[in-house]
DNA sequence: CAGAATCCAGCAAGATACTG
DNA sequence: CAGTATCTTGCTGGATTCTG
């Protein structure tokens, strides 16, 4: 016998929260967007904001963002190119639920970590 | 020449929001956490809730949240078994997130999916 | 009922090199 | 500067079978 339904459905059809997370989960998509809140910044500027961030991933997930529509890429025909990244409309409509994530792990990030410690030598 | 820093580091250090996302971005934890809201379940009930997540992985997702001490696991030595999964105290303090997800994904989850189906034939 | 164990395919993501 | 292209690996997660 089966065990559950095992056809193709993304997860997050009639979830809000899972709507959600699908959008910010990103591996790298918190802290993108974290730091896009002080304002656009340049392609190599948030690589350095994000240090264990590989070129690559930096932009795929930038990509995904854009095409979510949170994120605005603005190019500017220049020599050396430069390329700005930033929120759209969209994407301060996310702020709310940032700036609680962030409260949240300021408050709660080292009881995580003493958790994870604690359940590490079991 | 190197790219970036390739040495292994978390990448939720020294950035909250990457810790939040850490706790709660996992495949299925959004929606775990949104079913568990409303009052402790079983596991198998939460299986019904979430019809497209197998045993395995739910078990697995539920074993981090219960590691991080965002979930508790009650067993009750019957026969057949029965276990709750319910929010600890501390899985509580996560509640004005998940609700603002919810409230969030409800609002906008359409503009999303359009805005996917939009860069799709592109 | 509530899992654990095993197997395996596929994708995510790192390393590296190259470019307009 | 801001990427792309390619190769490779390791982990994620699905399918299936078994159990107290």
């Amino acid at each position: 016998m089966k065990d559950y339904k095992t056809e193709k459905c993304p997860n997050t059809t009639a979830c809000p929260v899972a709507i959600t997370v699908d959008v910010i989960g990103g591996k790298w998509k918190g802290k993108i967007l974290y730091n896009l809140i002080s304002g656009p910044k340049r392609f190599n500027e948030l690589g350095r904001l994000m240090p264990y961030t590989t070129k690559r991933m930096l932009t795929l997930q930038l990509r995904e963002l854009e095409q979510d529509g949170i994120v605005h890429r603005e190019i500017y025909r220049e020599i050396p190119p430069k390329v700005e990244y930033s929120l759209t409309a969209f994407g301060e409509t996310l702020k709310p639920i940032i700036y609680l994530m962030r409260d949240w792990g300021d408050m709660y990030g080292n009881e995580v970590f003493m958790n994870r410690k604690i359940s590490e030598k079991v």
